[in-house]
DNA sequence: ATGGTCGCCATGCGA
């Protein structure tokens, strides 16, 4: 069994000791990590190192940052979108060896958006069309890949709590969706979605106006497989247990379980 | 209808 997690931990410095405790409860192959928000100078790899896991990292001071968290060490990993010219750091590929078999993990933090229309909102449609090539020649060189983070797009309706709020909203709106389904029209699937699920299961919930507790929140991080992998899969969950811990995050980790090859 | 909360870092910005 592999398994393979993903967690926009909103500061790894503030979440360092949740990410360790989840590590060694859960036991993941690889987990994927966004919004760290630390430059690689401050990160905290010797904190990994000790619990047996090995870290590849892309940060930048305050904002964004993402990492890959692995049991076994990557062959060769990638650290900015080839296909943008982009400050921000938001992607790392990396390539493992599973069984004799390689296997492309893809992590990244799609830009948040902040409002429909607004240059934040084109630079999102931008970054996701730039992933959109970048897996279309993936696709050539990798038959394995698995591409997961934090999307900041709700695939369907049934993804956030009332869609009447979510009318022409940035997580939501079509321009976004349709981004996203181009992404699915590359042969790519949404493992959550390949079995069947509690209603109203969110990974994301604002920390204002008690949002978690009146579980008014919306399924924005995803796990996307190519068709090799989806016949392997064996479950998809979200672990709230974090989201209720003091000091959360304001996501908590999705996790996919694949059958080994 | 507005403001409600975090994390960054020291003030507003981003989410």
């Amino acid at each position: 069994m592999l398994k393979i997690a993903t967690w926009n931990v909103n500061s790894l410095r503030v979440r360092l000791p949740q990410v360790l405790e989840w590590l060694q409860q859960h036991q993941p192959d690889v987990l994927a990590l966004q919004e760290t928000k630390l430059t690689d100078a401050a990160f905290p790899h010797s904190a990994f190192s000790e619990i047996g896991y090995h870290a590849v990292f892309a940060g930048q001071k305050t904002y964004n940052g993402v990492a890959l968290l692995s049991q076994i060490a990557s062959q060769t990993t990638i650290t900015t979108l080839p296909t943008l010219a982009d400050e921000q750091q938001r992607f790392l590929a990396a390539t493992y060896p599973f069984q004799n078999k390689e296997l492309h993990i893809v992590n990244v933090y799609v830009p948040n958006g902040a409002e429909l229309g607004c240059d934040k909102y084109f630079y999102k449609l931008r970054w996701l069309e730039s992933l959109h090539r970048y897996l279309q020649e993936s696709i050539q060189q990798f038959s394995n890949i698995v591409v997961l983070g934090d999307f900041n797009i709700a695939p369907t309706d049934a993804d956030v709590l009332n869609p009447t709020d979510w009318i022409d909203s940035i997580l939501t709106s079509d321009s976004e969706r349709q981004a996203l389904q181009h992404l699915f029209d590359l042969g790519l699937s949404d493992a959550f979605r390949l079995f069947s699920q509690p209603e109203h299961s969110f990974s994301w919930w604002n920390y204002q106006a008690g949002s978690f507790r009146r579980n008014d929140g919306a399924r924005i991080d995803l796990i996307l497989l190519t068709n090799s992998l989806k016949a392997m899969a064996k479950s998809c969950y979200i672990d709230t247990a974090p989201r209720r811990l003091p000091r959360p995050s304001d996501h908590t980790p999705v996790v996919l379980e694949l059958q080994t090859f």
